[in-house]
DNA sequence: CGTTGTCTTGATACTTTTCAAGGCGGGTGG
DNA sequence: CCACCCGCCTTGAAAAGTATCAAGACAACG
């Protein structure tokens, strides 16, 4: 089964031969989730390092007011990187399954380990970090300074650029798109209308959207 | 003189003896930049990691349509780090000095070297960036789904708590406090004015403020 | 002491949220 | 296999919050 792979899947394990994958996979637990259940929540124990097999998982933050922030979609492959980090915390964020998904965890004090042993891994971390830091970085720069059309324009071309094609499906629920660029749903019904209207992109059944003018909507402001 | 202690002011090099700071002294160089001059800009080569040794150095980023988002505000011990972390890329920040400021730098290669020689290191960057991480998220999270009131009155009673006082000086002109919330000097200006009306802070010469009640503060919305 | 940049305050305009209601679609159970 | 039901999406009208523009006051600095 797929799942018992999920240590070939994650980037930070490249460099390790096929014999130190399978000492990894030995320690690695398997675990299923159905669609819509809860991987963790705020306050639990942080002693695991996860591992995406299969499926897709939306990490997200509650503020104080209640509201949600989606903050990381994890795809196959990606980690869940917060209890490589930290000794003795607690979580501060929510995992939860949009589909049918698999996990592969690794316990920490056996990920230090791991680290320790494995000098290459440690730094491979730090680049999966540096990564999401950036992806951070420039996710607060657009909410916090862009309009929620230049936000969604940029959105739809990243995603588009990421696939390597015009026509593409969202791949979330309009409800949790509009967590992840600090809107609401109601307003990108409209602005993906607006863009509809403008020319920009076309509108098929099932979430999928065509884009007709990606650099015109670079533009969009 | 202060700048040449930079390597025992900060705390990934904590567990390391005081031989191995000495080397490391020895690999650092030393820099000092006036008030308002860049220390770095977007597209530079990113081959150093910097440490503050004294000073305050504010960290931002530019959107598509020019305007600024301050990510974070260094303080003397506080690390610039990607250039921890990526081989063979350019920034996506720039770097400012607020006051006059004494950095040193060690070249990447160095950096990469120490981190294979003593693992401790590679530890400690990890929860470094974390943390950085983790605030991150929060920032994320608070300018994605709060009101600019709710955010700023959050602003006010953090920094207290963090410099364990009830009255402080803003550490940041409005302007740059505004990019840190995604704001505008002039609603900052007019929240500010809004909380002393309420009875919540006294606003006093030099950008001084007092709390008067933070339990009230934080219920702000 | 003057100059320059920063801050405050007001009036206005705009974007976006909120609330409400109807339509669509996917999944479940009969 | 069809019909129903629930959740998601769309569209409208209104309201709220915040940005923008402008002008005057203040402060810091040389």
């Amino acid at each position: 089964m797929a799942e018992h792979e999920c240590v070939q899947l994650v980037p930070i394990f490249s460099e390790l031969g096929s014999e130190q994958l399978d000492i990894i996979e030995s320690i690695v637990r398997h675990h299923h989730y159905p669609a819509g259940s809860t991987l963790f929540g705020a306050d639990d124990p942080l002693d695991s390092l996860m591992i995406v097999a299969n499926g897709q998982v939306k990490v997200y933050q509650l503020a104080a007011n209640g509201r949600e922030q989606l903050l990381y979609l994890l795809q196959t492959g990606d980690i869940d990187g917060e209890a490589a980090l930290f000794e003795n915390q607690r979580r501060t964020s929510f995992g939860e399954a949009l589909v049918p998904t698999d996990v592969c965890s690794i316990r920490r004090s056996d990920f230090q380990d791991l680290m320790q042993k494995y000098p290459s891994i440690s730094i491979n971390v730090l680049n999966v970090f540096g990564k999401r830091l950036n992806q951070l970085e420039r996710q607060t720069t657009s909410t916090a300074t862009e309009s929620v059309e230049a936000r969604l324009a940029n959105y739809i071309t990243e995603t588009a650029a990421a696939l390597k094609t015009d026509t593409f499906k969202l791949p979330l629920k309009k409800k949790d798109l509009a967590t992840f660029l600090g809107t609401t749903p109601e307003s990108i019904s409209r602005k993906l209308a607006l863009f509809e209207r403008q020319g920009l992109i076309t509108q098929k059944p099932g979430k999928v959207i065509e884009i007709n003018d990606a650099d015109q909507l670079l533009l969009t402001e």
